[in-house]
DNA sequence: AAACCGGGGCA
DNA sequence: TGCCCAGGTTT
């Protein structure tokens, strides 16, 4: 899609369904503007605007913030966090107001500020200045991303070097301030990470994204460092002719369809399942906790030796579970861990009998 | 329980 | 240059 019809289309959707009446975005200027995106990097509109207003109600310009005490500033912050920012709004209103009160007029000079960046800066140049300057908001990135099925995760430098390429593209001549507003609310309202509402999306035709159902795929989430971990129990159940029972595991998920322990996120469930298929059991031993690591996850897993007290009532249903003893398990397939720890539960046992 | 957010600060 | 951080909200 030309970027004119691009920014046609999103000036329209602005026009006909942008929040208009948001309180910075009446009596615009830089000052304003500055406060609310600051406030904005951190919390949602909803929470924002009083902060906002109760902010501006105290330091109506940048000489009585410049002028306040920091800790008034601070308490006017309060409970909206990253309280470093409060104390850059203070240091920067400082200096505006050194420069009588006058904001820098370029990127870089406003970038240079504590606590402005390029895409503040930009913000602030486009909706209180009339510049034509680009913004790459987290909001923007997702919609830049998405539109242009740019792969890879935002915060990388190099995808983050694109869709500044990309943003600036796509950035009109006239009416930016709108078009800024127009993207963040888009971003916020429309083209959000879950559930976005593509099918009221004014750009749907030219989403690559979209086109290429990549909606739910893009922005890639930052690359963990450390695998995320899952807990859970594992039950050696055995019965009195010391056959093991074991259940085939559903077809999709890890080691789909193959045969294996029960297993539970804690013990009250083990105890539901118990209940459930009428087992009675001796108070499950707990062996020493294991990891198994996958691609993407550790399995952290505590094995749990228990006896069936009770007859089985043996129900030959089509997923019941089944009693093995020690021979057969080998030639089932089971995944490995299962195996090595049912191997290592019979050479105890044999261990056992022989004294 | 973990992702998210824009910029600062430090190796 | 790249990594970690703050801290309240959302998922």
């Amino acid at each position: 899609m030309p970027p004119e019809q691009f920014q046609q289309k999103i000036l329209a959707w602005f026009d006909e369904h942008g929040r208009k009446d948001l309180p910075w975005q009446q009596d615009i200027n830089p000052y304003r503007v500055w406060v609310s995106e600051i406030m904005l990097q951190q919390t949602q509109v909803a929470s924002v605007i009083d902060y906002f207003n109760r902010f501006m109600a105290r330091f109506p310009n940048v000489r009585s913030l410049a002028d306040a005490e920091l800790d008034e500033v601070l308490q006017h912050w309060a409970g909206l966090g990253y309280y470093a920012r409060a104390r850059n709004l203070h240091k920067t209103a400082q200096r505006v107001a050194a420069n009588q009160g006058r904001f820098p007029q370029t990127v870089e000079d406003l970038s240079a500020l504590p606590g402005i960046g390029r895409s503040t800066a930009g913000a602030i140049l486009s909706i209180a200045c009339g510049q034509s300057q680009s913004i790459l908001d987290g909001n923007v990135k997702r919609v830049l991303a998405r539109f242009h099925a740019v792969h890879g995760w935002p915060g990388d430098s190099k995808v983050t070097a694109q869709l500044w390429t990309i943003s600036s593209q796509y950035t009109p001549g006239q009416r930016t301030g709108d078009y800024t507003q127009a993207m963040m609310d888009l971003g916020a309202t429309l083209c959000t990470r879950s559930k976005p509402r593509c099918e009221i999306c004014p750009v749907i035709n030219g989403c690559q994204a979209y086109r290429l159902d990549l909606v739910n795929q893009l922005p890639e989430p930052k690359p963990r460092k450390t695998l995320p971990v899952k807990r859970l129990l594992f039950l050696v159940l055995q019965d009195k002719q010391k056959r093991i029972l074991l259940e085939r595991r559903p077809p999709a998920g890890i080691w789909g369809g193959l045969w294996s322990l029960p297993e539970f996120a804690d013990r009250q469930q083990l105890q539901d399942w118990c209940l459930q298929h009428g087992y009675q059991l001796n108070e499950p031993d707990a062996l020493p906790g294991l990891r198994h690591s996958f691609s993407h996850y550790h399995l952290d897993y505590t094995p749990l030796l228990a006896t069936l007290q009770n007859p089985i009532n043996c129900v030959m249903e089509a997923d019941s579970p089944v009693w093995y003893k020690a021979n057969d398990v080998y030639s089932l397939g089971l995944p490995a861990p299962i195996k090595r720890l049912l191997q290592q539960h019979y050479l105890e046992e044999h261990y056992d009998e022989n004294g």
